[in-house]
DNA sequence: TCTAAGATGGGT
DNA sequence: CCCATCTTAGAA
C-alpha cells in the first residue's frame, strides 16, 4: 500500500461542486514551505463559497480587484486579511470564470510543530492551528500569497491513505450577513478532532435574532 | 474623497 | 463584553 504524501492533482480543484471538494479536503494534508521552514498539518474543518448563487462568497456578484483571483485557475491560492490583522487562506476551485472557494478553518498540526509555536508565540499545540486567522500565521501565509499556485512548492496540498473518517455539516461561521444562506450546511468537519476551533456560543437573545 | 463593515482572535 | 487594525467596496 502506498502511504506516502500525494500532491494533489489539479482536477482535484477543477471540479464544478465546491461543495464536494469542501469535504474531500477532510484529511488531506496542508503544507507550506516558508522561510526555509516546512509546517504543516491534516485538514480537520473547512468551509464551502459558491461564487454564483451564495451571499457569504467574496465573489458573490462582485468581480473586482480582490476577488478576480477566485474567478481565475483553480488550484490556487485565496488569501485575504480579515479585520484589518488575519490572513484568511482559502483554495480557488471550478473552471476559469466560475467563483468558488473553500476556506481552510482548522488544522492538526503534523510538520514543523516547534516553528508553528515559534511563529504563534510558543502557544500550546491545540492553539496553533485551530482556527482560520492562526493556522495562517503558523503557517506563515500572508495576504501576498494570494495567487501563490497550490501545485508549486511554497503552498501544497497532499493525500496519503488514512482511516477513515467521520464527517459532520454545520452552519458556517462569522456569516450572518448573507441572510438565508447563512443558512446553508457548507461547514464541514471531522467528528470529535480536538483541533476544530471552538464555536462561541450565542445568547439567547442573539439565537432569537 | 469618505466611511462602514468585515469568512477573527485574544483579553476583561 | 470589548477591542485591535486596515483593506475594500460602495456611496457621495
Amino acid at each position: 500500500m502506498n502511504n506516502q504524501y500525494e500532491k494533489l492533482p489539479k482536477a482535484f480543484y477543477s471540479r464544478g461542486d465546491v461543495v464536494e471538494i469542501a469535504k474531500d479536503l477532510l484529511g488531506k494534508f496542508l503544507f507550506s514551505n516558508i522561510d526555509g521552514k516546512l509546517t504543516g498539518g491534516r485538514i480537520v474543518e473547512t468551509e464551502a463559497y459558491n461564487g454564483r448563487t451564495d451571499k457569504a462568497c467574496h465573489a458573490y456578484k462582485k468581480r473586482t480587484p480582490r476577488t478576480e483571483v477566485i474567478y481565475q485557475e483553480s488550484g490556487r491560492a485565496y488569501v485575504y486579511l480579515c479585520y484589518g490583522i488575519h490572513h484568511l487562506f482559502n483554495i480557488v476551485t471550478n473552471e476559469v470564470g466560475l467563483a468558488d472557494a473553500v476556506l481552510i478553518r482548522a488544522l492538526e498540526p503534523i510538520d514543523g510543530i516547534d516553528e508553528m509555536k515559534k511563529r504563534r508565540s510558543k502557544q500550546s499545540v491545540e492553539r496553533i492551528t485551530a482556527g482560520p486567522g492562526i493556522l495562517s500565521q503558523a503557517l506563515g501565509i500572508k495576504k501576498e500569497m494570494t495567487g501563490e499556485d497550490l501545485l508549486g512548492n511554497t503552498i501544497w496540498i497532499a493525500s496519503k491513505n488514512n482511516d477513515p473518517i467521520q464527517i459532520v455539516a454545520d452552519v458556517r461561521i462569522g456569516v450572518d450577513y448573507a441572510g438565508e444562506d447563512a443558512l446553508l450546511p457548507w461547514r464541514f468537519y471531522i467528528k470529535d478532532s480536538n483541533y476544530v476551533g471552538k464555536e462561541k456560543k450565542k445568547t439567547p437573545a442573539e439565537s432569537r435574532g
